[in-house]
DNA sequence: CCTACCCGCTGCACATACGCAGCATCTCGA
DNA sequence: TCGAGATGCTGCGTATGTGCAGCGGGTAGG
């Protein structure tokens, strides 16, 4: 069963609304020939009359009426889309979907609600998995990635500052295990360190090249367990420096180094780059990364 | 400000719903290349981006699932109307106009209610009007009509049994005045005869060139009122066979003429003529007319 | 009654859009 | 790790649809 052409009964409609081929033709911009060749070829694929021929222009049958009726609203219905899809641009509103790892959550979530306050339109999603989401797939309009220079094509990458990081441990440690002197004292102290052999993480490496596994007392997946293992004194271990200075229970070990940093970058798909929502949100962002502790 | 192409939103709804550009061009029976081309220029003319463009497939973005909702009520608003634009030649129902000239009104009212009895889903208006009815415009499905063979193009013309007329005085009439011998007696008699110098009506053109002018004493421009006017005894006058015969108060005076008789036609427009409701219609006229009163 | 305008129709030439085919890329499975 | 399948993309030749112009017919106004 031959669906009919949409163009066509579009065509259809302005003859009907109009009555005449000629003022259709006027409005749809195209020629009064092109316009009966459309209903020529709409009432054959229909199989019936839509309209009465004569002298004085087009009369819709009754079939071309309920056509007309079906198409006007269609025209409005098209006609208001086009207008919601043009200015969406142009409006900041809607859905805007951020997604980051777990760990930053913290220096995020004040970020978003902010943007939030300021374009009430807006509906957050903040989404921190453990798999990374792709940009491709229209899962996320941004993307906080950590770690190498993302190269995947079609997305914009923007650096944000870079997580420093320290080597920490608890007043209770210190309490209990005394502080390493230096280096060589390490072996005599406890630390926490991630389960993973091959872990991206660069300081998380220079602790096993430098500490004896014998003194590594507590290991885990998650970093936030490991996060809290440091404040429970069950070892000296890594913290970001913007959240060890805003915790007095924890003493700095080791100042933080150049190549323990986190590298921090903005994603976004090239097509979304461009759109003012997207736009906002970066500007927004890395107005706020400017007073983030470093 | 441009308006997008019905077909091309047509296209990006079949996208956005099978998720594949090669999906949609199978469904919509087009090349694959068109369904991007209408993709492309889609995008162009709303300057937003539909789809996210992936190996795996198109992805809709907020506007492209817009788009998908709108355009899925249209995919059913334009099925529906199909399949009821199709189907309606099929069903006997709807409007159904008929005209003719009033004086026939009795003969055809009957029939008019027997097809309404035989499909209740059809809605008779029976226009009897002092113009012409234009069939052209619509205006009506079926025209009864009187006279000589209508050359009208595009018009279907299929005869009925003529009306035949005869010549008739009233009981009263004839108690006062008697009743003329042959034609040599008719200029001692009393006429009725219609006012207009070009009537059409043959048997009017007989009566002027038969009977003197003096002897036509009643005029009249409406032909209910000289039927009227023969029945209260005003004089001699015309009356339709089938009229007259049901009517105890009239003596023939003269038999009815070969030459006198009114054709009758059928007459539909050619695009009407074929559908279902008019052929209805028209076999039950026909099958009815035979048993009309000659 | 006649004339001028409007509308719809159709043959022809051209441009646009289409189908085709080959290519590049990515995903999934062995 | 490699291969098979699927998907999207692009250049080229063709066909379909479009624009153009002239015609015929009907209506309206003088």
């Amino acid at each position: 069963m031959a669906q009919p052409a949409w163009d066509e009964i579009r065509t259809a409609f302005q003859v009907a609304r109009l009555g005449t081929v000629s003022g259709a033709a006027e409005v749809l911009g195209v020629h009064h020939a092109t316009v009966i060749r459309h209903i020529d070829a709409l009432e054959k694929t229909l199989g019936t009359k839509l309209f009465q021929r004569h002298a004085r222009g087009y009369t819709p049958t009754e079939a071309g009426r309920d056509l007309l009726t079906v198409a006007q609203t269609t025209e409005e219905q098209f006609a208001q889309l086009s207008s919601r899809i043009k200015g969406q641009g142009e409006v900041v509103g809607g859905e805007l979907t951020i997604t980051s790892i777990a760990g930053i959550a913290d220096l995020l979530v004040p970020v978003l609600t902010a943007f939030q306050d300021l374009f009430p339109l807006v509906q957050v999603r903040f989404l921190t998995d453990m798999r990374v989401f792709r940009l491709d797939y229209g899962e996320a309009h941004v993307a906080i990635r950590a770690g190498a220079t993302p190269e995947e094509p079609d997305n914009v990458a923007q650096p944000l500052p870079p997580i420093r990081t320290a080597l920490y441990a608890s007043r209770g440690y210190i309490a209990r295990h005394g502080q390493p002197k230096d280096e060589s004292d390490f072996a005599n102290h406890r630390f926490v360190c991630v389960d993973s052999e091959t872990t991206r993480a660069p300081f998380y490496r220079w602790l096993r090249n430098t500490v004896p596994a014998s003194a590594i007392s507590f290991r885990g997946t998650e970093p936030a367990a490991l996060e809290e293992a440091v404040l429970q004194g069950a070892g000296i271990g890594f913290s970001a420096v913007y959240k060890a200075s805003a915790n007095p229970d924890l003493v700095e070990i080791l100042p933080p180094r150049p190549e323990w940093d986190a590298p921090l970058w903005i994603v976004t798909h090239v097509d979304l780059h461009r759109t003012r929502k997207v736009q906002a949100f970066l500007t927004h962002l890395k107005e706020a990364a400017k007073t983030w502790p470093v």
